[in-house]
RNA sequence: GCCGAAGUGGCGGAAUAGGCAGACGCGCACGACUCAAAAUCGUGUUCCCUACGGGAAUGAGGGUUCGAUUCCCUCCUUCGGCACCA
């Protein structure tokens, strides 16, 4: 600070005590708020109880402008629903373990420990800052190990209920991040890893896996919870389930051949078979002839990336085992070939191809010169014989034609038993024992495993006699030892540590080795919502007394970034640990809504490389906390999100200087007392506001609320020139307006109502104001009058003025008059207290 | 290709239940205050025309209706997801 001379310090004191200043301010109030533990949420049964949970972020470093977009709205609308006489759980915590930590180490060796735990305390200096109402005495940090110890309970209890396993499998592989990653986290096209946009690669490995997919049907049912549409249909495409049977095919030698159709009233039409070039009877059904090229096609398929592989528009290639196939619904002698447009990653990894009616079928068919026997036809043309060959696949609907005694019967173009000619087929094929009725999904067992040090560990020990066993109990939690070694080697830096992995067996007590790979960070984010109700109970995850009081989670916020991922695995854990029962209900968050995203001024991404990131440190300093609120509330809708404009943030801070005007300077002389009209008028617009902001809170609509607020200080302002200062109309417009303001801008709304109103504090333990209906209902209403559509006059009448009194209004009005040129309106309707329109 | 969301002034956006399109704010223009600037305050600001009047307009076209940003159909554009899924 510039040295002042005592006299200069003195008069730029008294100026600051006028205008509005809002850093020293701000400051008082989240010490005072903190030191009176203001926002401390204890179990209370004599209140109703809210959950608000916004998603816990990773410790990057600083916060940027779209952590504040995701988090001061929520806070808001958290505050609001206290002043509604809810009992608000609002918690916060950090989401600390991760590969950027880790990735960081590896390049300048700071451990990751230090540098996420360096970034925990800025992020949360500087989440203070923002005046959230966060309760910091319920915070979590995943890489505690007060915290992981659970993460690694909860591995056990899923293990030993056989919903964890281990499996050696090709799995998706980062060769940037050297891990192993989930299939959700391969976005794209060209797959992609989800972190750091590297084409992933396929490895097989030994990795462990929950068994997600015994919960596949489950999280397909959405009617306990109110989710955004957009979430639900994501996560229900995710996990593509797709109704039809699975039936047996058998080899020439007798081997039998599972396969998966949604088709099975085509089964007649099955004119070869195609396997995936690694499907496991390849070899074996391969006939001499044909193994040269086989194996040809078999090496040039492996080398080929899944990217190449999966280009739709490629043209199909395949290869001749020389081997056949008994088609089991008529003993058909048809080929097998092997070809890459069949995945081993779907169903079985063989199909039964009919060419006729699908159309990839289709295309090899053709390619190949294939036979094609067509067995829906339109119904119609049953009967006919087609000259021409067929010119493409028939998936429309029809009958069954060469199809043994199912000849006639209809099919439509419904999937599974909703369609007649499938479900007849379905009934005969179990009852000949040949096939069954099937669901296939496109949904994955979530890979758990990851080759990386900043993560909790996977509990597991490995014995040469007693293979794998989980840890004891009392063993928990296995710490990450502190002196390790990052090197970038695709192998867990906790494999090279020297005696880490050395144990004893849990069984026979001899020597035996950890698992050294630690578990997917969404394991952590899976139960936060859990730890946060007792982050320091030490018994189990969670104290059942808080759980049982503040659960589910009443809203729910975040990105819509996680509907595939966080929010899909979420579920299914607390699916599988209600059926383990350690949790109640069949879901854990019941309201979810997503905010938008906060875009660069030019449209683009903000990004640390592009450096074009706000930095809400900085618009803090300038504006204050409360202005960044609410230009964040103001400036986009919240759940589309907009390019980030910083000369609108212009617009709200002149809107909370005008308020502290207005509020500190109402003891300056202003004209004679206000007539009835004005004050009448005044407290009508206070409550017309009130039932707006209201409703606006209610359903996330954020940046109305900011409006109401303006257009209601711009009436304060006429009405103060008009002379309603000081009657009791006044003085409670003072009162709502504070209290509306309280859930946006909490340091003004303080400030205003302790130290100018005089009221006692806290502005945050006051009830939200009640709305009175009569008070905000007009007396007199203006109604627009439209001639043939168009609006050509409007008439005043009292709002209450029936339909008769509306429409002789209306008729008798010089201008309708006019344009009615004296003929008589062939029709006049009357919308009640809001349009009159007249046709001539 | 399939599924989903969204298209309203120069910009962000508003418009209970089909009823005055453009609230609120940014930006811009002009004015007041000022030696001046900033700040502040005031006025105006969808477009077009022969401007105290009239016309057009909510991505395009059609439909229902006295009346459509809102409902229905067709299409276009942008964004997101999935994709040889059998």
């Amino acid at each position: 600070m510039p040295v002042k001379t005592k006299k200069a310090a003195e008069s730029a004191s008294a100026r600051q005590d006028k205008s509005y200043q809002p850093q020293m301010m701000e400051k008082k109030w989240q010490e005072k708020w903190e030191a009176d533990r203001l926002y401390r949420s204890v179990i209370d049964e004599s209140k109703p109880k809210h959950y608000a949970l916004t998603m816990l972020p990773y410790p990057s470093g600083d916060l940027h402008i779209g952590h504040w977009f995701s988090m001061i709205p929520p806070d808001s609308r958290a505050r609001y629903m206290r002043m509604k006489g809810y009992n608000v759980l609002f918690p916060m915590g950090f989401d600390a373990f991760g590969l950027n930590a880790e990735n960081a180490a590896i390049k300048d060796g700071i451990h990751p420990m230090k540098r996420t735990f360096a970034n925990i305390e800025r992020m949360r200096k500087q989440m203070r800052s923002m005046g959230t109402m966060f309760d910091w005495e319920r915070e979590a940090v995943s890489a505690e190990p007060s915290y992981y110890k659970w993460t690694e309970w909860f591995f056990i209890q899923l293990y030993k209920a056989g919903l964890a396993y281990r499996k050696m499998s090709p799995v998706d592989f980062c060769p940037n991040c050297n891990t192993t990653l989930a299939r959700e986290q391969v976005w794209g096209e060209n797959r992609v890893c989800e972190r750091c946009g590297t084409p992933v690669i396929k490895k097989a490995l030994d990795q462990w896996f929950f068994k997600a997919t015994n919960y596949a049907d489950e999280l397909l049912r959405f009617d306990e919870i109110d989710w955004p549409e957009r979430v639900k249909v994501l996560q229900t495409n995710w996990i593509g389930r797709s109704e039809g049977a699975s039936v047996i095919f058998k080899t020439e030698a007798g081997d039998d051949i599972g396969i998966f159709t949604t088709r099975p009233d085509t089964l007649w039409g099955a004119t070869f078979m195609v396997f995936a070039p690694e499907h496991p009877l390849v070899d074996k059904v391969t006939t001499p002839e044909q193994k040269q090229a086989v194996e040809d096609y078999k090496m040039q398929a492996a080398r080929q990336s899944d990217i190449e592989r999966e280009a739709v528009d490629k043209e199909k290639t395949g290869v001749f085992t020389g081997a056949y196939a008994i088609n089991p619904v008529n003993q058909a002698r048809i080929p097998i070939w092997i070809a890459d447009y069949v995945m081993m990653s779907y169903g079985t990894g063989a199909i039964m191809a009919v060419p006729a009616h699908d159309e990839r079928d289709f295309a090899f068919a053709k390619k190949y010169d294939l036979p094609i026997v067509e067995v829906i036809k339109p119904e119609g043309e049953a009967g006919a014989t087609h000259e021409s060959p067929l010119q493409a696949a028939y998936i429309g609907e029809g009958v069954m034609v060469n199809s043994g005694l199912f000849n006639g019967t209809k099919v439509n173009t419904e999937k599974g038993r909703k369609n007649p000619g499938i479900a007849k087929v379905l009934d005969w094929l179990e009852a000949q024992g040949i096939g069954k009725e099937s669901v296939n999904y496109r949904y994955r067992d979530w890979l758990i495993s990851r080759q990386r040090y900043w993560g909790a560990p996977i509990p597991m020990i490995h014995c040469d006699v007693h293979g794998w066993n989980p840890v004891p109990d009392d063993q928990l939690p296995v710490t990450l030892p502190e002196d390790v070694e990052w090197k970038p080697t695709g192998e867990s830096p906790l494999k090279l540590h020297p005696t880490w992995k050395n144990t004893t067996c849990p069984v026979c007590g001899e020597p035996a080795t950890r698992e050294t790979d630690t578990m997917d960070t969404f394991m952590c984010s899976s139960w936060y919502h859990l730890r946060y109700l007792s982050p320091k109970y030490d018994k189990g995850p969670f104290d059942e007394a808080e759980y049982n009081y503040w659960m589910p989670v009443d809203t729910y916020t975040g990105g819509i970034e996680h509907a595939t991922m966080h929010l899909l695995y979420t579920r299914f854990f607390h699916k599988a640990l209600r059926d383990l029962g350690i949790t109640e209900g069949n879901e854990p968050m019941m309201q979810l809504r997503n905010q938008g995203m906060v875009l660069a001024e030019d449209n683009s991404k903000m990004s640390k490389s592009k450096g074009n990131v706000v930095a809400p440190d900085m618009l803090v300093n300038k504006y204050g906390a409360d202005t960044v609120r609410a230009y964040l509330m103001f400036f986009a809708r919240w759940e589309m999100g907009a390019p980030w404009d910083s000369q609108g943030i212009e617009g709200t801070a002149r809107w909370i200087r005008r308020v502290w005007t207005l509020f500190t300077d109402s003891a300056s002389p202003f004209p004679a007392p206000a007539s009835e009209e004005t004050k009448k008028n005044l407290r009508r617009r206070v409550h017309q506001t009130l039932r707006k902001v209201t409703r606006d809170f209610e359903n996330f609509e954020f940046n109305t609320i900011i409006s109401a607020l303006m257009e209601l200080m711009n009436e304060m302002y006429k009405a103060r020139e008009a002379g309603a200062v000081g009657s009791d109309e006044w003085k409670e417009a003072q009162e709502f307006y504070l209290k509306m303001m309280a859930p946006v801008t909490p340091h003004i709304a303080e400030e205003l109502w302790t130290n100018h109103l005089g009221r006692p504090y806290s502005i945050h333990q006051q009830l939200w104001p009640e709305f009175d209906e009569s008070a905000a209902k007009e007396d007199v209403i203006e109604i627009p009058v439209q001639i043939n559509g168009k609006v050509r006059d409007r008439i005043t009448v009292s709002a209450d003025a029936g339909e008769e009194e509306i429409k002789s209004a209306a008729l008798t009005s010089e201008t309708v008059q006019k344009y009615l040129e004296g003929k008589e309106p062939r029709k006049v309707i009357i919308a009640k207290g809001r349009l009159v329109s007249i046709v001539v």
